[in-house]
Formats: C-alpha cells, sequence, structure tokens
DNA sequence: TCCATCGGTTAAACCGTTTACACGGACGAG
DNA sequence: CTCGTCCGTGTAAACGGTTTAACCGATGGA
C-alpha cells in the first residue's frame, strides 16, 4: 500500500515529481532525469529514487509532460465510423503499429459528416498528437478542400503530421502523406476475372458519383470492359451506397423492374455484396448456379458466403500510415503510397457457357 | 490567410493566448474568461477577442488546460481488440456518447493480455481522463484482481471513474462502477427456445473455465436443461476459445471423432455458430433441416447466415458506461447495473418431431 | 461630497515537467 | 601541487494556460 502525499485540506492527492524528490533526499531534476534515462547518475541515488517511486506509486502527468515541450506520444485517427469493418481494420492497424511504436491511440468518428471532421480536425490540433490520421472517403466540395487545406497547415505548423489514409491527395501545396490502394486495378482484376469466365454483362452495385472509392472502383470495371472489348452499358451501373441494406435493396428493385439482363454482379463492396445475396437467393436465384457474384474489400462477412472478392491490405493500411508519419521528422512532409490489392478466388462465380447461337 | 506568430528566428509557431491578447489589446486572463464564457465581459472587448481569435486561428492547447487544473474532457475505452464485432460495437456507443457529451475518445488495445491491460491503465492514468472503460473479459487471477483493485484505487485518486463493461465486479471495497449485460439470462432463454421445440441433446460449443462470458453463459445453459428436468451430459460441452476458427474446429473434430449424438448446437457467441455451421455444411448437414443452430451476440454475421441468437445491447452497454461514469461527480462511485438480453428468432431452429418408440 | 458597490480588467501565482546553465568535488595529467 | 576535465547534481527558467485577489473608474445612495 503506497502511501500518498496529503495536503492539509485533508483529501490525498496524486504525487508529484516534486513528492518523489522530497521522498528520496534529491532535486526533482535529478528524478526526472533518472526517469527518462538519458543523463549518467549514480547507481546508489538511481536506486533511491526509483524505490521513492515505487512507495509512492508514482505515474509522471501527460499534460506537464506535454506542455515542458516533450512532444506527446500520441496518435489520432479520424474515421466514420467504429463498426464498420473497413475502418475497424484500418484502425486496429493504426492501434498495433502504435503500441508497437510506444503511442498512445485517439480516436474520433465522424460518421461521414465533413462538418464534424473538421471540428475533430480541431480537437486533434489542441491535442497536439504527432500524427492525424484520416481515414475513408468523404464528399469533396471546393469549399471542403480549401478548409482541409487549411487545416493541413495548420497542423503542420503544431507539428501532426497529416496522413490521408484511402483517400486522393488534396493538392500539390498541401502537407500531408497519403496512403492509397489500388482501388481501380482491383476493380479491373475482378472484372476481367468475370469477363475471363465469359459474363458479358455485368451488373455493377453501388455507383456514386463524387466519392472517390466508388469513383475509382467503377473506374476500374470499365477500363477492363474496354480491354476486353466488351461494350460499355451505363444502364447497368446501379447507383447506391456503401451499405448492405442499399445492396439488397439495388438488387431487389432492379429484379423486380425488369427482366434479368445480366449474368454477373459486380458489388462495390463485401457489405453490399451480402444484401444483394440476401436478395436474389428471395426471389429463388442460386448463386452462382445462376448468377455470379463478386465484392470488394475481403472482409468478415465475405468468407461467409463463399464470395470472391477483392482483397484490400486494411490492416497494413493503417499500419504504413502510422510507420510514414513517425519516420517523416519533419511535419508538412509530403508523400504518395500506393498499396497493392489482389483477388481472392472463392465460389461465387461460375464460367458462363455460351448458349450456341 | 491567417497571420501567425513569428518569432526571431524566422520559424512560424502556433499562436497562444498571449498573441491573442496582443493582437486584441487586452490581458491574457480577459481573453481565457471570454473563451471559456464562464466570466461576465462588455460586448466591445469580447468582439475584439473573438476577430482575433479568428484571426490568428488560435486553438487553445489541451496539455497547458489539462495541466492548470482543468479536467481534461477525454474518455479511456480499454478493449482487446477493435476488430472484433463485439468490441466494436460497444467502443461504437462510447464514442456516440463521449461526442454527445463533448468528450474526446482514447482507445487501448490488449489483445486479451492482461499485462498489457494493466500497462495501458497506467498510461490513461497519466493521461487523467475523466473515465477509463474496461471493456470485456479477461482471465482473472488472484494476483490480477490484486493489482487491478490496487489501480482502481490510483485512478479513483487521479479523479478517473473506472467502468467494467461486461465484466463482473471486482470486489465490494474497489471505486468502480459496473455496466453488465444478462449472460445467463439469454443462455437460459435460448436454450428454453431450443428445448420447447423438443431438442434434448443440445451441444455447447466454446466452453471455457476461468473466463466469465462463457461461464456465465454456460450456467444459463445448464439451469434451463435444469429446469426443464432435461438431464445435463458434461460430455456436450466442448472446449474452445470465442472465435470463428474454434467454432469451425469444434464442430468438425465432433462430427468426426464419433456419430451424432445431438440434436441442437448452441454455439457461445454468433462467430463460433458461424464457424460451426460452415463445418456442418461441409459434411452435408443442413440447418434447420438436420440440426438445430443458435448463437449469441446478434452480431453482423448473424443476420447473413439467418441464425435465431441472443441480442446484447452493445451499443447501450457503451452509451450507459460513459453516461454513469460522467454522471458520478465524484470519481470512485460504486455502482451496479445489468442490462438486458433477448432471442432474436431467425431461421436456424427446426422442432424436433418426436421418433415414436 | 464622500463612501460603498459593482462590473470589467489586470498582474501574478500556480499547475508538474523538462532542460539549460551553474557548481562542487574527484581525478588524471603536467 | 595545481589546473583542467568530467561526472553528478542542484537551481531556476521556461512551457501555455486558468484563477485568485487586487485594482480602478463609474455609478448610486446617504
Amino acid at each position: 500500500m503506497p502511501r500518498r502525499a496529503m495536503p492539509e485540506d485533508g483529501r490525498p492527492r496524486p504525487s508529484t515529481i516534486r513528492d518523489v524528490a522530497r521522498h528520496a533526499g534529491v532535486s526533482v531534476a535529478t528524478v526526472s532525469r533518472i526517469l527518462s534515462g538519458t543523463y549518467p547518475s549514480a547507481p546508489a541515488t538511481r536506486s533511491k529514487v526509483m524505490r521513492a517511486v515505487r512507495e509512492l506509486d508514482y505515474v509522471a502527468n501527460a499534460h506537464a509532460r506535454g506542455l515542458a515541450g516533450v512532444r506527446p506520444k500520441s496518435v489520432a485517427i479520424v474515421v466514420n465510423s467504429v463498426i464498420s469493418p473497413h475502418y475497424a481494420h484500418v484502425a486496429q492497424g493504426v492501434q498495433d503499429q502504435a503500441v508497437r511504436e510506444g503511442r498512445l491511440c485517439i480516436v474520433g468518428t465522424t460518421g461521414g459528416d465533413p462538418e464534424r471532421e473538421l471540428a475533430t480536425i480541431q480537437l486533434m490540433r489542441e491535442e497536439h498528437a504527432e500524427a492525424v490520421i484520416l481515414v475513408g472517403n468523404i464528399q469533396a466540395d471546393d469549399a471542403y478542400r480549401e478548409r482541409m487545406a487549411e487545416y493541413a497547415r495548420a497542423l503542420a505548423l503544431a507539428g501532426s503530421q497529416l496522413v490521408l489514409c484511402g483517400r486522393p491527395p488534396l493538392g500539390p501545396d498541401v502537407p500531408a502523406i497519403v496512403v492509397e490502394y489500388d482501388n481501380t486495378g482491383g476493380a479491373y482484376a475482378i472484372t476481367s476475372h468475370l469477363l475471363s469466365a465469359g459474363h458479358k454483362r455485368i451488373l455493377f452495385l453501388g455507383r456514386r458519383d463524387g466519392y472517390t472509392t466508388p469513383e475509382s472502383r467503377i473506374a476500374g470495371y470499365r477500363a477492363a470492359l474496354a480491354a476486353h472489348r466488351v461494350p460499355h452499358d451505363p444502364g447497368l451501373e446501379v447507383e447506391g451506397t456503401m451499405e448492405r441494406s442499399e445492396g439488397y435493396r439495388m438488387m431487389g428493385e432492379r429484379l423486380d423492374a425488369r427482366p434479368r439482363d445480366f449474368t454477373a454482379v459486380f458489388a462495390g463492396n463485401d457489405l453490399i455484396a451480402a444484401g444483394a445475396r440476401a436478395a436474389l437467393r428471395e426471389r429463388g436465384l442460386r448463386i452462382p448456379d445462376d448468377v455470379s457474384l463478386v465484392g470488394f474489400d475481403d472482409l468478415p462477412p465475405a468468407a461467409d458466403i463463399d464470395l470472391t472478392t477483392v482483397h484490400v491490405p486494411h490492416e497494413e493500411l493503417g499500419r504504413t500510415a502510422v510507420r510514414l508519419a513517425l519516420e517523416s521528422e519533419t511535419p508538412g512532409t509530403v508523400q504518395h503510397f500506393l498499396l497493392g490489392t489482389h483477388i481472392i478466388v472463392r465460389d461465387s462465380v461460375r464460367p458462363l457457357l455460351h448458349s450456341p447461337g
């Protein structure tokens, strides 16, 4: 049971470095130096101090330390939501690497609201985190870009390195590290996979103009069609957001509205695929016998429903973001990284047999 | 473009409250008061100050503020891992409520290692968070309990309220708020559901002695059997951890080792259920036609595989934890809450027709 | 006219650390 | 025996806010 500092008002308070110094019979400077371990010290003094620390159960005050100029060892991550597996995996990667490098991790969520994102960044600025990592895509208009650029400069000034994770650069003059993964390449690969199996009418679920992630996935889809000289039909691109319920809705409405004019479905992500699958099955369509289905992300639902999909290195994304941010000693560094993606073949695609004629 | 403070060394630095005061022609105390808004002030002064703040793009230094005695507005949450849906949902609830109450959220992960958990708590203690929320179960031996009790007292001393979320109290003398959900009740209810459908041989997957969550679920299972006067066969309780792969392993090994001696399976959680389901299907057993299957948690995989399960109010758990912690003005409060659970019926249970004889 | 009051502001102390600088003693070299 | 050197430690000044107590001019009542 450690003794506690006890001011005259009777209520105990956490012990300070002064208490330790007094208790050990040395000066505060000595205690500070011994604890930080960056100075030579006599073994006898050292053990006296350590004993005092133990007896008083002393831990340093992070705020005082941060104020005194030691950059607080923390990394901030800002995501839409913690539940979404996509963000959760990136967050896990950030956590891993942060812990490995001895950092604390602060998390902010925005619910996809640009306004809240900007507010969160201000908070992180007050906090003086070493790095601020922004994950995921957001609908960016010019006003948003403008303010974000302004905030990026403010962060750099406060000594924080801004990292954009899975979203495109803001512009050449904005100080930020960008870590992306290859949406277009992955979409190209998996579309090619379907095309090689003989599918020519491929429904794309989850088009959403103005959002960079679906936009670059659809770009890969179109590029693959073009490369295989398959005509591109804009009527095969269905609009919707990246949620399970939306996949269910898009697929259902399409099936009910008109005769089926496709043999395969490329869902914008695995959640959409899960929803679409449910809608297909409700109408008696089997996967892959009647309809082939692929997704994007390779997150937990994918394995459960045997989905062929594109693997995204989510955790590596988070780890890389932290690593790069902490490596660049001067905040405000500009870098651009692109992580690769590759397809994972499971059992949701069947070769299309050419009906004669 | 805001002007910046520019010391003689040429490099700009973030502006301080002093810069604002100078710029507005008032004293720092006035600026501090006006920004905190807790003091009367002349409208003219007020607008002068606000303009200076805007022009200099000033934000307060969180460390200085924290040091000066203002309790930093932050809440810490400690979980095993961010990826696990269980923790993710609780974390989301914590986030929600923290944001709603104007707090920042710090996240620590432990990977299930008690040692790392204790270390993380020390970190949070340095950080002086208003509340430290521990989520999930951990194998608790006496030494662990001892140290945790000690840390709990240290946290209270530092003004942080400790909250145990989904784990049992540490003891009457340990200052902590406990928010649990009804594991035993839920397990009782869903076991009864199976029993009412005529199942008498129910395999339980995921027994793990020493861990409180599986222990209380299995307690509910046994209680329901007893209440229905169905003999309890310890051989039906299979040991394993709470992961998908373990569910797959447990189910597979059981099926391969001996003839099937059960008609229903109660998986310790939804992940185990998903794994067990895969193993069953690989062996040609259909759900629910050949085997009934239920889980626990009602997390994302459950809806996808049409699983009847027990709903756990994860997000509410997180929200309640934060709410209670912030309500109790005096840290070190002791409270105990129990949130209810209820079963969600989907399509994974079939009534058992009594074969004659 | 004088004093009490009060709203608005300020100067200064304080929060708990780190760190630049100063200082005393031991020790080896000349 | 003296004079640097070097090592270990202490002193005190930051760091950037909040807060207490004091101050000051204007106002109002006696």
